[in-house]
DNA sequence: TTGTATGCCGAAAACGTTTTCGTGTTGAAA
DNA sequence: TTTCAACACGAAAACGTTTTCGGCATACAA
């Protein structure tokens, strides 16, 4: 076993002293071809490579990104991640990741671990206990000690960072009404209870949409679902009890177990019933009939998190209070389960 | 802006030195009770915390797991990871997560860069690229450092390590021999190119099932796809050119490939053509008709290699060279894409 | 010969811990 | 009064770096 050779060991072996080793390595001007090389070689030969620890400790640099989630079995989640970790590799970070399953208590540990030296930024999204409890006395601590915090997508207004998120309001509001534009009347809306910050905008979208085109809000199209589990009896009796022609899901989750109720129940989808999804994830693209959903590019949103994160680490010195939201764009793609819609 | 404090602070502000206030924290019985209770109610109230990574350089320990795989917006690794974080930090280690993107420099990269004391150990899963070249010196690299590796799933016995995996061949031999025994006799094969490990022994599996079932090899059934975005036209000439009974996948994008394709040509699924896939994620799921699988527990497999690793580094200067590989059970879901198989 | 610049290198501090060992004070026993 | 243990605390090393500063030669100019 070749345990991991320092600058201590180079020093010793090649009868120099420490400071030597080091300045060698770097290219320091300081030291004599003659000896520079002699410590390259040698240092080439026994692969050294710097303890990043070490470094980190020196530096106040960990040169890693703390990402802290709900979980990341969800197409999303993991989109975002990916999206993080391959500009954060770019340039020159890790990511280290953290999932708070949906727990305030597990968000709140996670993060004053992360905290105390391993990671030099956090982005993250809420749980929604957190988002329920609407306590967020851990994220304006790290803030408050000088710790940049990027937030995406479940986001909260109580706390001033950075975010990324989409315009879920807007979107929402463009799928319902492009049903409308189509002639639908009768709109169903599956949708999350209200403490999801995201659930309760794309409702209100949903809302916002109906009302700007003079159709009367309906509570029997609407229902608000907790346990993603057991909500096919829910689906089913908005199904049969209403006569719909059309039915707008917040989530993927939502809209494939509509799809599949409705065709459990002998409507076709989506002559019967026209069904529009949101987020864009495998589920969508798999099913059959293949979902119409908004489109919500987690790797995108991955990606700004992140460069806004290392932009912010960069000039952290200059201590700038100008918290920008950036909004990344949506649109609706067209897939089976509505007729084309104009 | 509160930044975090540290000893030296406690230790200036209240006049004594830093192994005292360190000591105390420790409830050393060293330091008297007065000094003891001041110094903790003074940590307490500035909110003192450990610097992580000062520990981790005196420690030479980090208390971190360093996870390599080759993409995460897949169902299944996302699940291992899932699994690894559970355990890992139920016993109070973080984890990191790199990308290797199925390409061997990304990997090699990624390990040299954690390798250099930013984790304890590795869990991996190797990349494409990686398992085509058979160049795996970078991970023996690391094993000879004295850093425990675990692998799963996509494994090689090129290196000597502890292992989680499923038995792809038997796995593949028992869901195609129960088409087998409910009397289907043309089935055709969707797998992978022949390096990729885990493809390779379930299209053994197949092969082994068949033979020994007294059914000839048909090397028209079987196709071999190395691009899972353009996959659609080569199955869909298996399907025409052949009078399948059924079919066994590797993964379940094959899968629900196939049956969309098998859909699209007016094939009854299961009734015309029955449907096996591999791996029980959210397609399998949610696809219509929702597609009987082989479960492939990626929790499981998560949890099992967190523990491995855990448990080998709090043994490790015992040197154990009696390497494990752990075999996570699987078994055959029933769903809609097959009748009810006996 | 003296003074000074330059080239080359080492000592030491710093990052924030933990821990070993040493030391001074106190009180009690001899 | 002397001796010694017990107690309470501090100094310093160690983990592996980088960097500042100081110092010792050598060479060159005055």
């Amino acid at each position: 076993m070749k345990r991991k050779v320092t600058l201590k060991q180079i020093a010793k072996e090649l009868d120099v002293s420490i400071s030597t080793v080091s300045k060698s390595l770097r290219d320091s001007s300081e030291i004599s071809e003659d000896t520079r090389l002699k410590v390259q070689a040698f240092a080439k030969l026994y692969n050294y490579k710097p303890n990043l620890i070490a470094l980190s400790l020196k530096n106040k640099k960990t040169k890693t990104i703390g990402i802290i989630i709900p979980e990341i079995v969800h197409h999303f989640f993991a989109t975002v991640i990916g999206g993080i970790e391959h500009v954060a590799n770019e340039k020159g970070y890790n990511v280290i990741v953290c999932l708070s399953d949906e727990s305030f208590d597990k968000e709140v540990i996670n993060m004053e671990m992360l905290a105390n030296g391993s990671i030099d930024g956090f982005i993250m999204s809420l749980s929604k206990e957190t988002q329920q409890r609407k306590d967020f006395h851990h994220i304006s601590e790290v803030i408050n000690q000088g710790m940049p915090v990027v937030m995406f997508d479940r986001v909260t207004n109580d706390v001033l960072c950075d975010k990324v998120i989409i315009d879920d309001n807007l979107a929402a509001y463009q799928a319902v009404e492009s049903l409308i534009n189509n002639g639908m009347k009768k709109i169903g809306l599956i949708t999350t209870v209200d403490y999801v910050s995201v659930g309760k905008l794309r409702t209100e979208g949903y809302v916002k949409a109906l009302l700007s085109n003079g159709i009367p809000i309906n509570n029997n199209l609407i229902i608000k679902i907790e346990d993603i589990d057991n909500c096919s009896s829910q689906i089913e009796e908005l199904i049969t009890n209403n006569d719909l022609d059309s039915i707008f899901a917040v989530n993927e989750l939502f809209a494939v177990t509509a799809i599949k109720t409705a065709k459990r129940l002998k409507f076709n989808v989506p002559e019967d019933i026209a069904i529009i999804g949101f987020t864009d994830g495998i589920i969508s693209k798999y099913s059959s009939p293949s979902i119409t959903t908004v489109s919500q590019n987690g790797i995108k949103m991955g990606n700004k998190a992140a460069q806004m994160l290392i932009e912010r680490l960069k000039s952290e010195d200059e201590e700038n209070e100008q918290y920008i939201t950036e909004v990344i764009e949506t649109h609706l793609i067209q897939r089976e389960s509505t007729p084309i819609l104009k």
